[in-house]
DNA sequence: CGAAAATTTGACATGACTCAACTGGAGTGG
DNA sequence: CCACTCCAGTTGAGTCATGTCAAATTTTCG
């Protein structure tokens, strides 16, 4: 159950048998309803999640009590609020499960020791981290060179396979625009 | 004079004294003239930059032929394209120096065999990457959140002192609006 | 089947942009 | 050290991309 995680690992670094070994007795999958919640604004990020299948999503809730989404994960990535994880503090963001969503949730004191007994994980975790750090950077790219129409269509291009997976209006507070307008675009209307 | 970058290290993991002499004969310090550039559009980064002293930015040209910051580096911050490095493909972005800089620079390979040397660095990186994603996700947070006016107030009061370092067109389009209006909202005009 | 949620559509509003002209300093070279 | 240029910043007028609101329609799901 843990093979994609474990798969996901070796493309960078190399796990022993024994390590796998360890590292199977230590985790644990858990199933994520679909609308559930792994983490509210206001609570301490205590865990991170590697999403084995499904679709979960960071968002956060507006001044005019409206949700915008900031990330979604799918199979194979992380998802977590790491400036709350890291420093301890009460995160600004929700996340939540769009799929019922099966992911290895990792406790933060667990994986202190996972690392001290692994120290080549690290270096998993130090890639996969600065690869979603470059995507981030990307990200505020074509936030600020696009247009709303150009960033749904290149959104689309690039990922036509899960644009049928989430609902129009989240998709549409991802890219950083109103639902209505997102119908609008779909209709050729802009 | 590498003292800041082991500071730094030691903030997130340990080095042996036999650590810091092989860093010290790795290193070497360079000195970035103001708009000088370590990184040009089309070329592959293969090199991380550690602000030693100074101020640099990475930029894009967009399709106007305008300048937008997409993010600034100062004393202590890493800064390179990480998807540029991690997959060796052509950058989309510009680095540059906003002030007269002097940097760490370390090339990729010199990297890695470090970080074969010195495995507790991977935790160091993974732990400034994973700050740094957590960063970049509030950055997207106050740019879907605010208005141009209030993400221009509340930059200046997280960092009034970083803001007279910068000319007020780069803070603008980092803040993702025109120098224009920048100019209208010091003025009380908006 | 019915209620609730998601999407569509149209009318109207507005925040921020573009363009162009003007001002003020900061360098630079004769 | 003056004159000139160049770059950064300011201002105003006009425009437009996208938002908001409200109502109608379609889809989803208990």
């Amino acid at each position: 159950m843990y093979d994609s995680l474990f798969q996901h690992i070796q493309k960078f670094t190399t796990l022993e048998p024994s390590d796998i070994d360890i590292l199977e007795s230590c985790l644990n999958l858990s199933q994520i309803k679909k609308k559930e919640h792994v983490l509210k604004e206001g609570q301490v990020c205590n865990t991170m999640y590697f999403i084995v299948k499904g679709c979960m999503r960071q968002y956060i809730i507006n001044l005019r009590g409206a949700e915008q989404t900031l990330q979604f994960g799918i199979e194979n990535w992380w998802i977590t609020d790491y400036l709350s994880y890291h420093n301890h503090v009460p995160s600004h963001f929700y996340i939540q499960a769009v799929e019922n969503t099966d992911v290895i949730a990792i406790e933060k004191p667990v994986l202190e020791s996972i690392l001290i007994q692994m120290p080549q994980l690290e270096r998993y975790f130090r890639i996969v981290s600065q690869k979603s750090f470059g995507a981030a950077q990307m990200r505020i790219k074509f936030l600020f060179t696009m247009s709303a129409e150009e960033r749904y269509h290149h959104f689309n291009n690039l990922n036509p396979e899960f644009v049928q997976r989430v609902p129009q209006y989240m998709l549409a507070s991802y890219l950083d625009f109103s639902a209505e307008f997102m119908s609008k675009i779909r209709a050729g209307k802009v």
